[in-house]
RNA sequence: UGCCUGAUAGUAUAAGGGUAGUACAACUGAUUUUGGUUCAGUAUGUCUAGGUUCGAAUCCUGGUCGGGCAACCA
């Protein structure tokens, strides 16, 4: 054997199911409510319950917890299967809670039978206030002692369509008394006259998530129900349903959430800032969004990595988004294809080149040998960015500064002669002298220098735009951040660069393709961009360790 | 005041009575035609007080701290 990977808690859990019979083969699911678009959360969820049954041979369902036909909509229901895909994951049924609909409808009358459930018409306030407090028992009311003959009437009634919404709910008799406040008496059934997006109009009453979760997993023998944290005192209830109905028992374990720095998870606070216009939509780029990191160009195995990486267990945590971004710098290194593409041009004129146009030759991945290589125009005129030279230079900058030479990559040392302003000051041009005997490739003038600057043809560049992000939150922590969250919003998240200057190459590179821009980071076309404007999403920076230094100072 | 749950470097996550390890982050240095990559190295940790034991991160007892629980949401 290899070396071997220590196990997740769940892992083990299954691993001694099946090594004492308990179960022959897994089957886990993944139970989104079709109310909003998938997040990197929700990506841990997929990659757990997928890989599980991938590593143990089992099989996975994607199911719609769509129990309640308010909040939820088909538009939901399509991006979740897009984003549960792109990841990478095939489900072995699609189904949904809806589908049940009957099915539970008659395990609910079961329980009215078996004298476990009774009808209530207090107001929700009523029932509240009837439950106690965590520490004081609650109580139990006079609809409680109805027969099970009224009882099985009134469900029928409920169903009939006879009350209007909130007259009357179906509860689960239980225990008032139970330290466990999901224990006290809950509501299994409510009525709401809504139109559902798949069932229509065809019912007026609606199953609670406790009662229809656990026998959604019955139905579809999950054997591993997974779900995070907070319902965990739920898990007593799930049983009590599967014991008190003798359907398949099915197994709850619950897992810790991902928390990440500098973002938000929760399908309010992203809903938020969709509708108040805080981001350009649920697929924004800065979004904690599935869809928004594909736009901003992270890949699907990157994002698998990542949740590989994290580990799963009970306690809360707070992951750091940089294990994020290394896991997409990680992946992208290998694959990207590098471009030169300069964002705040300076004018480089290279006084002693007289040739019309040479054309240079550039490796598109140096992490890959045969990745080949593409041909790059070199002329008089080019242009470097300006942070990459200064006029007067501090210690330790490998960059341009008068008398001294870098490289140009894939091209000529050059050497910085003199320096052209305006009748403000500002520095206009870059005169330079290149060293004929130092072309890449044929480098015989035995000069070495420290600095090596990307750059392009003044005459050949393309235009493009590109789309600079940054974290969207200025805090670490933003749900434990003092205020409302949206105080905590970085204004400068996204700075967009409307006339960069791209290599000729890239007019012909297409949509899905990342690429490195040299020095400048990894970039991927934004479904905004065509044929008469390129568009490019910064993906990830590179890690800069001379911006570092700089900071310290 | 009750119940449930958790606690290992800065952040995560292993070690299941026998050397506290790994990754990211940080810091040094080497290599480099990307201040990227790669490589080598450094520093930092078992919440606390007792107990059991030859030996405790691990077992026991008490405490401390964090999270959750009283939606006709999931």
């Amino acid at each position: 054997m290899s070396e071997e990977k220590s196990l997740n808690f769940i892992e083990e859990i299954i691993e001694a199911d099946l090594a004492t019979g308990k179960h022959q083969s897994i089957t886990t699911r993944f139970p989104p409510e079709p109310n909003g678009y998938l997040h990197i959360g929700h990506a841990k969820s997929i990659c757990l319950n997928f890989g599980l049954a991938n590593k143990y041979g089992g099989s996975t369902n994607l199911r719609f917890d769509d129990t309640n036909p308010v909040t939820e909509d088909t538009e939901y229901v399509e991006s979740i299967k897009e984003d549960v895909r792109w990841l990478g994951f095939e489900w072995s049924k699609e189904l949904y809670a809806s589908d049940y609909f009957d099915q539970l409808y008659a395990l609910a009358m079961q329980l009215v039978e078996k004298g476990l459930a009774y009808v209530d018409d207090s107001t929700s306030e009523e029932i509240a206030t009837q439950k106690g407090t965590p520490t004081h028992p609650g109580t139990r009311n006079q609809f409680a002692q109805r027969t099970v003959e009224e009882n099985k009437q009134l469900f029928l009634d409920m169903k009939a369509g006879k009350y209007p919404d909130g007259a009357k709910v179906l509860r689960v008799k239980i225990d008032m008394a139970s330290p466990n406040m999901l224990l006290r008496d809950p509501i299994i059934y409510r009525i709401k006259h809504a139109h559902h997006h798949r069932t229509a109009d065809a019912w007026c009453v609606y199953p609670m998530y406790d009662f229809a979760h656990g026998q959604s997993d019955s139905i579809e023998k999950i054997t591993h129900s997974i779900c995070t944290l907070e319902f965990v005192p739920h898990r007593d209830l799930y049983d009590w349903c599967i014991n008190q109905l003798g359907t398949f028992p099915s197994k709850q374990y619950e897992f810790a959430r991902l928390n990440m720095t500098y973002t938000v998870m929760s399908k309010r606070k992203l809903l938020q800032l969709v509708n108040e216009h805080l981001v350009n939509g649920w697929d924004d780029p800065r979004m904690s969004t599935i869809s928004g990191m594909r736009r901003r160009g992270y890949p699907a195995a990157a994002i698998r990595e990542f949740c590989d990486r994290i580990g799963v267990a009970k306690r809360e945590n707070l992951i750091d988004v940089g294990l994020l971004e290394f896991c997409v710098r990680e992946n992208l290194n290998k694959t990207a294809q590098r471009r030169m593409v300069v964002f705040n041009p300076l004018k480089l004129v290279i006084t002693n080149f007289d040739n019309e146009l040479e054309m240079l030759s550039s490796e598109n991945n140096p992490e890959d040998e045969n990745g080949g290589a593409r041909e790059m125009p070199f002329c008089k005129e080019l242009f470097i960015e300006q942070e990459d030279f200064m006029e007067v230079a501090p210690k330790k900058y490998f960059r341009l500064a008068p008398g001294q030479m870098v490289r140009l990559k894939s091209a000529y040392i050059i050497k910085c002669d003199e320096v052209i302003k305006d009748a403000n000051g500002n520095i206009t041009e870059v005169h330079c002298t290149y060293i004929p005997e130092s072309r890449s490739g044929s480098d015989s003038s035995g000069i070495h220098v420290k600095g090596t600057l990307h750059w392009v043809s003044a005459k050949h560049a393309i235009q493009a735009e590109v789309r600079l992000y940054d974290r969207l939150f200025k805090v670490e922590d933003v749900a434990n951040a003092e205020g409302d969250f949206k105080d905590h919003i970085n204004p400068d998240s996204l700075q967009i660069i409307s006339n960069a200057y791209a290599e000729p190459a890239l007019a012909k590179d297409t949509m899905d393709q990342q690429f490195q821009f040299l020095r400048k980071g990894y970039f991927v076309i934004d479904k905004e961009s065509n044929s008469t404007k390129l568009v490019f999403n910064r993906t990830v920076t590179l890690k800069d360790a001379w911006a570092k230094e700089v900071k310290k100072g």
